[in-house]
DNA sequence: TCGTTTCCTGACCGTATGGTCAAGGTGAAG
DNA sequence: CTTCACCTTGACCATACGGTCAGGAAACGA
């Protein structure tokens, strides 16, 4: 009881430090409390039983319930925008693209709660991050549209639309996130293996590459 | 739309049509707060205020909001069915997918509300319709996966995992529901138009039944 | 007309929630 | 040891929410 696991720290134990570990506990478990309850049904007492703090902690760190909310869905546009880097450093579509399948697929298994409260924010009407979308997220877009055009134009792929390209893999990814529970349940209530979830990604990346000409 | 002429009726007036309109209007109210607001966002009042209706008027045909609620995600649950029936009288992959991929655009577009009630039930565990995946859609999917199956088998189409084949077509038709918001930022802020959706019919279509060689 | 059933609704209630606060703890620097 | 900035938290508060209820208004059938 009086040796809380809680900080791991060897040596600094800097007050920073303190900070830094218990804002990661908190939004750790905010963005899970988020995902499986969504914004409104979520409790701010429920994230700090889940993140082992009293609730007045949380409001030492974070203000509001929203700003913990903006923080969290801050958190999982970086990791989206990560992982959208794989596309520019690709030759052509079936290393781009392909790619780009590997790495959101693997971000569904890793970071589903993420994908989920992402979801659930753009389904509210991004009330939070509708600049990010305008901004951020939009000229992401058109580069990559202009990236796959070039292959489409090099004769790489065939000339399919490339928004509408982008929106299939979009959704096509984050289904295995944001819908899990209803594959795990299709699934006969079984998480997908390792096996299935190599499956998965060759099933779609077979697909989608297939779809687009460029294999 | 939702019009405030509640009650159009000239000649019957039944008592059962009282009941079925009010219901009729708290139901469509109740679709789009819960769409727009989540399940835990979403208030009685609101819902009550969109359908032009004091809050003690809900409880007195839906005895609580869970209760509303689960009759609102049942309505969705019957769309999906009935538009996953041109499944079964195609001759191939090619009417049977492509009108497939028609009719959920067309839900997509029309119902987009039920759609994302649909997504958020799922995303946050199934707590209300949990019996309905275990049993009609676990039937229904067997069912159309053994379609697709005969499908292959009779060289109509390669041989995709058809399991992977579904949850690419539910993940991009109601992409453009879930995400429409984000869609919509990305086309300028405005809804897409006939011509678009139009195209991004074409596009899906094109794209997945290029995939999976039906064409 | 009267009686009965159904519908309507303002006012009310217990509870749970987001947020506040003041008092106390902690650790490092001087 | 003292100081001081930072961290911790039990207790508390105002509000908003889901839900209740009693009493009245319509809508029928007879």
């Amino acid at each position: 009881m009086t040796g809380d696991a809680r900080i791991s720290q060897l040596k600094p134990g800097r007050r920073t430090d303190i900070r830094r570990e218990n804002e990661r506990v908190i939004l750790d478990a905010a963005e899970k409390v988020f995902a499986e309850a969504g914004f409104g049904g979520a409790t701010m007492q429920l994230i700090a039983d889940m993140a082992g703090l009293p609730k007045a902690n949380l409001h030492y760190y974070f203000a509001t319930k929203e700003d913990l909310y903006r923080r969290v869905v801050q958190q999982i546009f970086e990791i989206w925008l990560n992982a959208a880097m794989l596309f520019d450093a690709a030759p052509g579509p079936v290393e781009g693209i392909g790619g780009y399948i590997d790495a959101k697929m693997d971000i569904s298994r890793t970071h589903p709660s993420g994908s989920k409260v992402w979801a659930s924010e753009v389904m509210h009407g991004a009330p939070v991050i509708q600049d990010y979308l305008e901004t951020t997220l939009r000229d992401w877009t058109d580069g990559r549209i202009a990236v796959i055009q070039a292959w489409i134009d090099d004769g790489k792929m065939r000339p399919v639309n490339p928004r509408h390209l982008l929106y299939l893999l979009w959704a096509t990814t984050q289904h295995y996130a944001d819908f899990g529970h209803q594959i795990q349940t299709l699934n006969d209530g079984a998480p997908l293996s390792d096996r299935q979830w190599a499956e998965a990604k060759a099933s779609v990346k077979d697909m989608v590459l297939r779809g687009i000409g460029a294999i």
